[in-house]
DNA sequence: TACATTGCTGACTCATCAGTCAGTAACCGC
DNA sequence: GCGGTTACTGACTGATGAGTCAGCAATGTA
C-alpha cells in the first residue's frame, strides 16, 4: 500500500502541469545533455525524468526502458540536417574551392555548434554496448555523410579544380578534425580554463585552409585559392580576431610569394 | 559466518599461483580492455578481476577502489612515449617534410596500432565524470604531444620549408586524423564488417600527403615534395595494397599534371 | 612434520537504481 | 457541482554490483 504520507505540499511546491504532447521532446533534450556529460550507465533515469521536470514514472510512461531512451535521442538528433547539406550541394553552381568551405562552414553551424555535436561523444562511448545501434547510425549518418563530402571532393578532381587524391581517404581526412572538434567540445574542452581553449571557428578555417592548399593542383593554386588571413600569424599568438568559418577562403590575394 | 560450503574443486580447475609481482599489470591490462570495450560505468569489477584469472578480492588487494584502478590505467599508459618522440625530433638532421611523416608514422605505430589507443576513448568517455583525470592528462599528454607536434612545424616554417601557418591550430589539423582513427578503432569499427573498415595507415598516409601539399610553399612544392603512390587512384576504388605509413612520401614523382 | 607467513578466495552486506503500479490531481463535458 | 477520463506521481520491489573480511592454501622456515 503506497503513498502512505500526505502529499508533501512543500510551499514552494510547482503545481504539476498537463503537457503531453511537448513531454516527449523535453525528455530528449533532458537525456542528450546528461547522456553526453555522464555516460550512458552513469546517468539514472531518475535525473533525466528531474531535468525535464517530471517524475521517473512519467519517463517510462513515454519510453519502455533506459535504452529506447538512448536509441531515441540518437535517432532524434540524426539525419535531417544531413539530406540539406546535399541540396545544397546539388544547387550550388560556383568553384569546389568555395562549395567546400560552405559545406563545412554549415555543418559545423548546424551540427558543431548546437547540442547534436553531443550525440558524436555518445556514439563513441556506447555503440559497443549497443551494436543495433552502430547499424542505423552507420546507415543514417555516417554513410549519407561520407557521400556529402565525397560527393563535393569527386567534383573537385572532376573539374579539374583539385588533384586526383583518394576520395574516400580525403573525406576522412577533411571531417576528422570536425568531429576532433564536437568531441573535445564534450570532454576535454569542458575541463580546461577558458582561455586554454580551442576556438573551434579557427581551428576550422585554419585546416580548410590547409586542405585546400593540398587538394588544389600546384600550379592552379594561386588562381584558385584566396590567401588566409593567417598568414603572418605563425609566430604572434593568434589574436583570435574571428568570423565564420567561411573567412578561410574569403580574403583578397596576395600573390603567392617566392613562385 | 562465511565459507559455508566446500572449495568447489572442480576438476577443471586451475590450481591458483602466488604471483604477487605480476598481478598490477595483469590486471591493468584486463581493466584497460575492459573499460575501453564497455566504458567504466558499465564494467563489473569482477570482470576485470576475472579477465586477469583472480578473484574480485585480489583486485582489491592491489587497487582500493573501482576508480583508482581507472587512473591507474590511465597513469600507466601515459608519457614514455612521448618523451622519446621528442628525442626522435631533437636528433633529426633531415628535411621537415621528412621528419614529419617520421613522427607521425612512428606514433601510429607505437600508440594508434597498440592497446594504448583505447586510453583515448576512455578519456573521452570519462574526463567529465573525473575532473582531476583531466588535468595530469593535460599536463602527461596533450602539452607535450602539442609541444612535439608543433615544435616539428615550427622547426618546419623556420627553415623556410613550410609557409608561415599557425601553428597551434596546424598541429590540431594534423593531429586530429590520428585521434580520429584512434577512437574509431574502439567505436564504430568494431561495428563493420571487416571488408568496409577503414585501413588506418592508408587514410594516415593520405592525409599526411594532403597536409605536407598544404605546407609546403606553392614554389617548393614540386622539389620538396614526393608524389604520393595513389594520384591515379580517384576513380578506382582504393585496393588496400598498403605498406607503412611511411610510403606516403616514399615513392620517385611523376611531374604532376595540369602543369 | 609442524608452524608461520602471506597471497588469494568468494560468500556476504549494503547501497543504488531500473522498472512497476496503486493512487492522485488536473482537466473535460455535462 | 459531479462523474469520467487521462496525465502524472513516487513509494515500492527486485536485481545488480561495489567493497569487505573470515578463512584457506601455497610457500617458506625450523
Amino acid at each position: 500500500m503506497p503513498r502512505t504520507n500526505a502529499p508533501a505540499a512543500s510551499p514552494a511546491t510547482v503545481v504539476r502541469q498537463r503537457r503531453k504532447q511537448a513531454r516527449p521532446q523535453e525528455l530528449l533534450d533532458a537525456a542528450l545533455d546528461l547522456f553526453v556529460e555522464k555516460g550512458f550507465a552513469a546517468t539514472r533515469a531518475e535525473e533525466v525524468a528531474a531535468r525535464a521536470g517530471v517524475s521517473k514514472g512519467t519517463l517510462y510512461l513515454y519510453y519502455p526502458s533506459k535504452e529506447e531512451l538512448l536509441k531515441a535521442v540518437i535517432r532524434a538528433n540524426l539525419s535531417h540536417e544531413i539530406a540539406e547539406g546535399e541540396a545544397i550541394a546539388r544547387h550550388f553552381e560556383g568553384p569546389t574551392t568555395e562549395l567546400l568551405p560552405h559545406i563545412i562552414s554549415e555543418w559545423w553551424r548546424r551540427i558543431g555548434e548546437t547540442r547534436a555535436s553531443g550525440i558524436c561523444k555518445l556514439i563513441v562511448s556506447e555503440v559497443r554496448n549497443f551494436p543495433d545501434i552502430a547499424a542505423f547510425y552507420y546507415d543514417e549518418v555516417v554513410q549519407p555523410a561520407e557521400r556529402l563530402i565525397g560527393g563535393v571532393v569527386q567534383r573537385g578532381i572532376d573539374r579539374g579544380e583539385f588533384r586526383a587524391v583518394p576520395v574516400r581517404e580525403t573525406v576522412h581526412a577533411l571531417v576528422a578534425p570536425m568531429l576532433f572538434m564536437m568531441l573535445h567540445k564534450h570532454s576535454m574542452g569542458c575541463c580546461q580554463p577558458p582561455d586554454s581553449r580551442l576556438d573551434p571557428a579557427r581551428l576550422i578555417a585554419v585546416q580548410l585552409d590547409l586542405a585546400l592548399h593540398g587538394l588544389v593542383p600546384r600550379a592552379a593554386a594561386s588562381d584558385a585559392l584566396h590567401e588566409p588571413p593567417h598568414e603572418r600569424a605563425a609566430k604572434t599568438p593568434p589574436k583570435p580576431a574571428r568570423a565564420t568559418v567561411r573567412q578561410a577562403a574569403d580574403k583578397p590575394v596576395p600573390k603567392a610569394p617566392g613562385r
